[in-house]
DNA sequence: TATACAAATGATAATCATTCTCATTTGCAA
DNA sequence: TTGCAAATGAGAATGATTATCATTTGTATA
């Protein structure tokens, strides 16, 4: 029980909806999820909140920090609880499962061509797009 | 006046709007170029096509492989001519300039990444957000 | 604890990029 | 030239997201 905690510090008063939101993310079985989702969800659990406000909210917690937003293919915004630690995407592209993944690497080669051409980097998004080849992934894209 | 036969050999029969979109492409100081970048450039020129057309147009040539799509933020697709090398971009955040590069450092770890984890991969997008620091650059986002 | 009121919510309208529909036009093969 | 499938264009439809605004709610204060 420390949400509302986390959201006080973050400036956002504690709402039902808000509190919601925050704990679906942290107890979903799915990291990374659309506002699409988190609506569902959160209809399938009793818990009625507006389309309206889960969009608000969504947006307010990832400008407060407490969620990241990414832009994979599909055209929705897909988020997730921000842990603090920088990584990137796999997604597969029969299933939509989304695996994270972090390469010093290609971080450390990034800033340097970014660098290279006199660029001040705010920011980066990298997705492979791929098969995950896991058994239980099926053929077909899921809606 | 090569674009007839490439048209041809893309299966595609060649017609005035497809022409015209091809050629500025080939003609323009933008490389990268979205649907309504290219509705408006063949309009100011007096080369009329429909909004519908234009975007039928750019997804076929991307299907021939005469154009690539790229989804940087902001929501809206871009296109550029496949020159068939692959390069990552790096996008100015207030001016909207658009720089490529390309490093195989980057391309064989992100390949390693996804075999590790049992993937195929398919395709993937790198995006550097960043400040271009040009002199010609404003600090305003360009509409 | 009751009250007051700014902030938040939710139903719905609006917006934006893109796709679809369908009547009309056009490239091109015969 | 003609015939006609393919392509086009105007506008409607769609899907994701944002804006509006009347109503509700969290919370600071009496
Ligand atoms: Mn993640
Ligand atoms: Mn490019
Ligand atoms: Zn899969
Ligand atoms: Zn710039």
């Amino acid at each position: 029980m420390h949400e509302p905690e986390h959201l006080k510090s973050a400036g956002l008063k504690s709402t039902l909806p808000r509190l919601k939101v925050l704990s679906l993310f942290e107890t979903s079985k799915e990291r990374h999820l659309s506002a699409e989702e988190v609506f569902k969800l959160l209809l399938a659990s009793g818990d009625d909140v507006g389309l309206a406000t889960v969009y608000r909210v969504l947006t307010q917690f990832e400008q407060a920090g407490l969620l990241m937003r990414h832009h994979f293919e599909g055209g929705k915004s897909v988020f997730e609880l921000n842990h603090g630690v920088h990584h990137d995407h796999i997604v597969c592209l029969q299933c939509g499962h989304v695996e994270e993944f972090y390469d010093s690497g290609i971080e450390a080669r990034q800033k340097k061509a970014a660098a290279e051409r006199g660029f001040t980097v705010h920011d980066h998004s990298l997705h492979i797009y791929a098969d995950c080849n896991k058994p239980k992934c099926p053929n077909k894209i899921k809606s």
